[in-house]
DNA sequence: CGCGTTTCTAACCCGTGGGTCAGAAATTGC
DNA sequence: GCAATTTCTGACCCACGGGTTAGAAACGCG
């Protein structure tokens, strides 16, 4: 009774939308490219969305939802675990007790999914980052990443309080730590084609947040390593930037 | 022998359009507006300027050389130190000798420089970072990014070399780590207008960075904080969000 | 004061790109 | 084949803002 649209349409008009929006943010990218690159005329875009930043909207709310989505489920999970198992207490944490082994591994598992999302998306991601500004989202990133070092801070100061975690450093800085290692994260999946390996990348942010980058000490003081620094200085040469030669990294 | 240009232009456009770079972003920021903040016309912009990006530019510039120079600074610096000290060994990190210490406190005094670099060009740090896109200087905050990213990876893998630091981890994400960690502190840097207490937050992410978030080991595991979990998460309702409840945060 | 010189103004030009709309094209049901 | 109807096209409109320029204003100097 009338002729249908093409089905492929909206969802190229997307695709091509999201590229667009990576290489030149979202008042930079020109509707007539991405229409264009569709094979369509600018009208189409507007048979669609009714204009670009509502089609950003979408996409953001995407986006959203699953994060929002995800920190039910990390509720949902914490409860049920606390339900099953009761509370943790300061020994599970020192002794590394195996109801305290398995509140780790769940919360490596719920910590993996959060950076699937964020690969998933991780092009609209970098577009909120940098490529936002002039529109009504420019700062959705900076308050998820507000909200999430509240969170994170907050977890911190429970933790301190039965004394599972050091208390001599402001839980604000700790939560700047982990979500800016995050955002930092996301920001480079953005430049990758290939998802490089999210399990491993988890476990050892987690390792490293927890545990810093001190090495565990050594069996009885002797036999440590003892090859001098100078020494694998003096051979590095070759490797990259010839600069850095020192202790630990800021 | 001829009108003398007004004394103040050219710095309170930089001032006027620095601001106006903070809220709308390089391209967002418009001309008119800038002049208007200092009672001028828009065509006195092009007296001064040969056009908005330029005038960006240099403020880029100056915030890299400034980089730049500490950068410079801190090899001097460190090849003072072990000039003076001779090379560290693994015995040094592990009884925390003297020498180690002033290391330390070496890298302390050179990442606060850096901190107080960024905050005084917090609002081009911000720009940089999120309203760069269509300028040639998009891609600077990551390209610096990254070169810190290499530099603190090339330290760790060095250290790790001598057993000074935990090798189970990759290098690429301790640097995530670390920069990140600086990234999102700048930019919340970038919001405020009093400046923070930077040597406090430069000690706090060093010790958290180099410890992790484990708290001390207990004297001897007898009479340690027992409050149970449970107790603690009952009364904390009032203080801010309701949510979160579990042990270490993600 | 008037001349030369540089600063500054404000009207102007114009490319760009978002958004619109009349009409062509396609498709279905009859 | 023929309406009826919806999709799609592409020329058009127009606001916006970067950049220009003619000329007015301000100043120093003799």
């Amino acid at each position: 009774m009338a002729r249908p649209a093409d089905p492929h349409a909206r969802i190229s008009l997307v695709t091509a939308a999201r590229a667009a929006f990576v290489s030149h943010g979202v008042s930079g990218a020109r509707i007539e490219d991405i229409t264009a690159a569709c094979k369509l005329s600018k009208g189409a875009f507007y048979l669609h969305f009714k204009s670009k930043e509502q089609l950003f909207g979408e996409l953001v709310a995407e986006l959203r939802a699953g994060m929002d989505a995800l920190l039910e489920h990390r509720k949902a999970t914490m409860t049920g675990f606390f339900g099953e198992h009761g509370p943790l207490t300061a020994r599970d944490v020192h002794q590394r007790t195996s109801r305290y082994e398995q509140l780790l591994a769940l919360e490596v598992a719920l910590d993996r999914e959060v950076l699937g999302l964020l690969w998933r998306y991780r092009d609209v991601f970098g577009v909120l980052v940098s490529g936002s500004q002039g529109t009504e989202y420019s700062g959705v990133v900076w308050e998820m990443a507000h909200r999430e070092v509240q969170r994170v801070q907050d977890d911190f100061e429970a933790v301190k309080a039965y004394g599972a975690c050091r208390t001599d450093v402001p839980s604000e800085l700790f939560g700047s730590m982990v979500v800016g290692t995050w955002l930092l994260v996301a920001q480079q999946m953005s430049k990758l084609t290939e998802p490089p390996d999210l399990d491993q990348w988890v476990r050892a942010l987690h390792r490293l947040i927890r545990e810093g980058s001190a090495p565990p000490k050594p069996k009885h003081g002797k036999r440590t390593v003892r090859r001098r620094l100078a020494a694998r200085l003096n051979t590095r040469s070759t490797q990259s930037r010839s600069r850095s030669r020192r202790g630990t990294a800021r």
